[in-house]
RNA sequence: CGGGGCAUAGCGCAGUCCGGUAGCGCACCUGGUUUGGGACCAGGGGGUCGUAGGUUCGAAUCCUGCUGCCCCGACCA
């Protein structure tokens, strides 16, 4: 039993698969690449569902839904997208089975029932949501227009991880239509902010803002911007983007405004999208060989409340003592459960629990009740101590705050620890392939450059960092002038 | 798309080399003792051994085809 997972020391890839496992966020299904989201990870994307939503709402966007089929002409119409997308999309081309009459009992695809034209499965939705928004956009007055969605799109990778890679994945795509390039590069700013602020505030995981280089922007893109964190192996992983689209998709729709001058300009657009790839982020970067650790903000269940008693006679007398408790929490807002299964015993409990990342455990025995007291332990840190029954919500709330402040530093000095400047070819060779981390060096600005890199050692160009300082020097690889260092690392 | 692995009870596996009618742990059901870190004892239920065919008196086991999933690489959020 103790053996559940596998150490991350032993085998980080192996330990994420054994958390997602055995804390019940997801399984493989009968479907190649896909997953089937359990109820414990499916209620860790609702917590961040709430909050996302909650910020776009604040930042004036709305909710709107479009089809997950995009006719093929549609979808080919801005080209470079369309190509970025081509070797992953699935097709459907029938509309039909039948009874196949060599093999009874099984179906056939009926080939009478080809379609005319065929429908593309969405990757992303750009182009079914311009092709609709030109009917929507007549004057400046139309803008800007600001729409969200929350959807599965479908991406058929040939390798596939339970949430960081799956052919299916649910995510919320962002389209905002605006009457100038500005505007449009405000919002794209805006939105990475946005991610940004939740990704550090919520989730506890400290991300660097960048911009993407052309080779790893978006295709159909003029530029992406990017927050990038660091996992506990050293890797990077997107954890999410926010794309000036300028007026490539305007162009390709024929989407165009009437200005207060009267003429008709192209709309500037923007796009923007995290998933639940962000659940596999937050494993990665804050769990331990214990199981799940979270974040109290992203929590399901924040506190847990287990009875430790003898006799039914004596749970009922801890459970009227517990109820009040659990009013207490409820009152200040905090997600608690009471477990008074009587079929597993409180150390069985408590394993589940540290398993499932709850970041406060209550025990409480007749033992608590003579001293007023209840056992607490805290997740992350794995301490337990004694406290005072009395004012125990106020304490709660104050230690669910600390948690949440004392993850994400953890997670933020676990990453300056490993960040390092390379200054020359041997350094940053020996830093990639020797030191888990990122590396800051600067870079030429070629792609040819940074494509060599690569393939010398499986290091990308993260991003360019927004908050980075200019400071001129030479790239690390070809030794030509450089205003900037850029960030490699090694990527999920 | 290449290379490897796996498919036997809800889960994890043994049995396959050497054919004889299926077993272990966990989970589940019943009863009892237990309960402050994944309890114990006794009894019990559950499997056309991925699928189709072949060899054989007899196939989880040998042969052939098929399918699915996982892992490692190339490609990608």
């Amino acid at each position: 039993m103790a053996d559940k997972i596998t150490p991350k020391e032993e085998d980080y890839s192996e330990w994420y698969n054994d958390i997602v496992k055995q804390a019940g966020m997801a399984e493989h299904s009968a479907v190649k690449g896909c997953m089937v989201i359990k109820p414990h990870g499916y209620a860790i994307w609702e917590k961040m569902q709430a909050e996302l939503d909650r910020m776009f709402k604040e930042t004036g966007h709305v909710n709107a839904y479009f089809p997950l089929f995009v006719p093929k002409s549609l979808f080919e119409a801005e080209e470079k997208n369309a190509e970025g997308f081509a070797k992953e999309c699935a097709v459907v081309t029938h509309y039909r089975l039948k009874a196949d009459e060599a093999h009874k009992g099984k179906l056939m695809v009926d080939p009478d029932a080809k379609l005319e034209e065929e429908l593309v499965v969405r990757p992303t939705s750009e182009a079914i949501i311009w092709n609709t928004y030109k009917n929507w956009i007549q004057s400046y007055r139309d803008l800007p227009l600001l729409i969200n969605q929350w959807a599965n799109v479908v991406r058929w990778e040939m390798r596939t991880r339970l949430f960081l890679r799956t052919a299916e994945f649910l995510w919320q795509e962002g389209h905002t239509a605006h009457a100038s390039a500005q505007e449009a590069l405000e919002e794209t700013r805006k939105m990475l902010d946005v991610y940004a602020d939740f990704a550090e505030r919520f989730l506890a995981i400290p991300v660097i803002k960048g911009v993407k280089t052309a080779h790893e922007r978006f295709a159909g893109a003029e530029e992406t911007y990017c927050i990038e964190a660091m996992m506990q192996d050293g890797k990077a992983l997107q954890a999410g983007t926010s794309h000036f689209l300028g007026q490539n998709f305007a162009k390709a729709f024929n989407v165009t405004f009437a200005n207060k001058e009267g003429k008709q300009e192209h709309v500037w657009a923007t796009s923007w999208g995290v998933s639940t790839r962000l659940i596999g982020a937050l494993i990665m970067a804050h769990s331990d060989n214990k199981g799940l650790v979270l974040p109290p903000k992203v929590a399901p269940i924040q506190v847990v409340i287990v009875p430790v008693y003898r006799d039914l006679g004596q749970l009922e007398t801890i459970t009227i003592r517990v109820k009040e408790i659990v009013g207490a929490l409820k009152a200040r807002g905090i997600a608690v459960k009471y477990d008074d299964r009587d079929n597993q015993r409180p150390g069985w409990k408590f394993a589940e629990y540290e398993l499932q990342g709850v970041p406060i455990r209550l025990a409480i025995g007749l033992r608590d009740l003579e001293n007023g007291t209840a056992e607490l332990a805290r997740r992350d840190e794995q301490t337990k101590e004694n406290v005072p029954i009395e004012g125990i919500d106020i304490r709660i709330e104050r230690l669910l705050g600390e948690m949440q402040e004392a993850i994400y530093q953890k997670a933020l000095s676990f990453r300056e620890s490993h960040i390092y400047h390379a200054h020359n070819w041997n350094e940053f060779e020996d830093m990639i392939a020797n030191r888990p981390g990122f590396v800051y060096a600067h870079w030429d600005g070629t792609t040819a450059t940074e494509l060599e890199i690569k393939e010398k050692t499986k290091a990308t160009i993260r991003c360019i960092p927004l908050d980075g300082a200019d400071e001129p020097g030479t790239c690390v690889l070809t030794g030509k002038p450089s205003t900037r260092k850029v960030l490699f690392a090694k990527a999920y």
